[in-house]
DNA sequence: CCACACATAGCAAGCGCTTACTGCGCGCCG
DNA sequence: CGGCGCGCAGTAAGCGCTTGCTATGTGTGG
């Protein structure tokens, strides 16, 4: 049923040895015979086992992407981006065609399901592996998936942490690094500059790096204008969802009659911020500026635009994906910052006077 | 340097043969040995190899996902939902664990792309290929895809068509189509009784089945109160962005100064239309009404929430995750239908009195 | 007490492909 | 005109694992 090499050869009358050789194109093959060869390849429809391939020859077409949340453009944009230079080179047809296959792989940010992942990955030998999003912190999978991740790199798989911070790791590593701090402290110091003195603050999910940092910008530009000691009571945790913004955005409000603004650790938590306010008959920036994280596609379109910080999420995938091919050489010391700038629109604008 | 089942064989004593016994667990073997296998396992930290193993069992642990595009969340959400019932049944650790690995393609739509992802998987002798959102029609790639999808069909590869009409395939294939020209029916139906009688269409891209059907759909629904005429003239060309959206509209409203509606052809597009209309000075729902479809997340939180049509889009992927892992069986003739219902908010209302 | 059945473990033959290494025939130089 | 080298094609040894079949050891019934 299974057209394989040796039915080719047959059929081109000669040895599977050539078939392979035509095919893998790196030996020299006289012109008739390959003609003879691929004409048989077509007549067969022979497509070639990936598995006896990457057996024989300790290879392997596959990537893994792993992200937090495919449902979230956030790693969407990322992950989309990453794949597109991972399957570059194909072409189609049932010849010879380069790239990869991209392997993306849903954790919901939780460290079991990385290991789990990274485990069928090694099971497969990937190529690469790229991680994207940030890391959970201080659980004690945490040092497991480090672990692996150093495991895989030093028998020779790519890694590529994506918008998670730096691991030492032997091999063949790099790391884009997000400027999610230093993002967070403009975000917020825009924020002061306009005026503003009570901002509230709704988090990320607890214990992961990304929502760590964020904070931490935050704060800073807080302490930088004497105002670290509200800044406790006016953050409520969320968990980078919307209904998370919506429920902050409440029980900020309830807590804080003087709120002027409120920051969202991310864009789609703010939009449930809008939500709240505009229920509390709030308008926005008039009476609460909102602000966001990430400037996902729709952040421009929601009414009004949201203020933001832009992190150049297309173009982080495409290089963690050039990376992981090793298209691209990693700088020197394998990581580099990737800078998040602030994109200031409709839904900040100075407090009210009162 | 790698570990192979010839090493744990000899670390526990046994021939590897027994190895690969208690790692499968479908022979008998004594529990002391297994113990001891067990043991090997770990201390080696053996991972088995997936490409031997596909090889000798000519099985795989790769389910392919195609999607138009990962960045937009109506395939996010479908390819999470069936990433979660592939990989379902893993368990982290060293051991042996089920499930098996989705490759999520990104075909951006494109035929040619499809093919190429298709023969990429075909040789990785993938176990299933679920295949989302609308099909391109009328070029000739189209029948290639198809011949394609039949042949890794008969092949034994289960094929699942998710939001994609049906196609005659051999083997253990299934179809979950998407009820796009009713919903579209339904939601125009809604707009004409609310009193509106010149409704805008922004399309989908061109040759697109979905886009096709809903704007059969709307059509449909034109005709049903005797309105057929206007439809071509009040029909502008999108491609479901977000742009395209913001353009159509204002296109139409250049077009007819009585337009009270525009419908586009998805929920995306339908954020651009407000933006224009919100450009113009015109209010949502009191000037113009606007509807979109899929209900994505954003879209109860833009301003005015919009009315638009559902598609179960997180349960259909699970179906198909489902199907495709042979956990649940197709209908009798390999065709079920997924519901679209109308979701009816605040950007749609009656027509300006004037 | 022997034959036979059953429970385990080992042997070895592939799975389909890659890739040294070997073999062959030809043209060219000396 | 002989030998050498080169350009191609074939041979065969794996890659790491699964699995049908065989071998061994133990317990049981006749």
């Amino acid at each position: 049923m299974t057209v394989t090499l040796a039915d080719v050869a047959a059929r081109a009358g000669v040895s599977s040895a050539t078939v392979s050789r035509v095919l893998n194109g790196n030996y020299p093959v006289a012109g008739s015979t390959r003609a003879r060869v691929l004409r048989a390849v077509e007549e067969l429809e022979y497509v070639v086992n990936g598995q006896a391939r990457g057996l024989a020859a300790a290879t392997s077409d596959l990537v893994g992407v792993l992200v937090n949340d495919i449902a979230d453009p956030f790693f969407g944009i990322m992950a989309g981006a990453a794949q597109a230079e991972i399957a570059h080179g194909s072409r189609g047809g049932t010849g010879t065609c380069g790239g990869k296959l991209a392997v993306v792989c849903n954790t919901g940010g939780c460290p079991e399901a990385e290991l789990t992942y990274l485990t069928l990955l090694q099971r497969q030998r990937a190529a690469g592996v790229i991680v994207t999003g940030g890391a959970a912190e201080g659980t004690e999978h945490t040092q497991a998936v480090t672990a692996k991740l150093a495991r895989l790199a030093s028998d020779g798989t790519r890694v590529v942490l994506c918008g998670r911070p730096p691991l030492p790791l032997d091999g063949d590593a790099a790391t884009l690094a997000f400027d999610n701090r230093g993002g967070a402290r403009r975000l917020t110091g825009h924020l002061l500059e306009l005026g503003h003195r009570h901002i509230g603050y709704i988090t990320g999910p607890e214990n992961r790096s990304t929502t760590r940092h964020r904070l931490e910008g935050h704060r800073a530009a807080l302490a930088d204008h004497g105002l670290a000691a509200d800044a406790e009571r006016l953050t409520v945790g969320g968990d980078f969802g919307r209904a998370a913004g919506y429920r902050g955005a409440r029980e900020l409000l309830d807590a804080e009659p003087e709120l002027t603004a409120i920051v969202a650790a991310n864009d789609t938590a703010a939009l449930g911020v809008c939500a709240a306010l505009r229920e509390r008959g709030l308008r926005v920036p008039q009476d609460v500026s909102v602000a966001g994280f990430d400037d996902l596609p729709f952040s421009v379109d929601a009414a009004p635009a949201l203020t933001t910080v832009r992190l150049p999420l297309h173009e982080a995938g495409a290089r963690a994906g050039r990376l992981v091919m090793g298209r691209e050489s990693a700088p020197p010391g394998g990581v580099s910052v990737v800078t998040a700038r602030l994109v200031t629109r409709a839904s900040t604008a100075p407090p009210p006077a009162s």
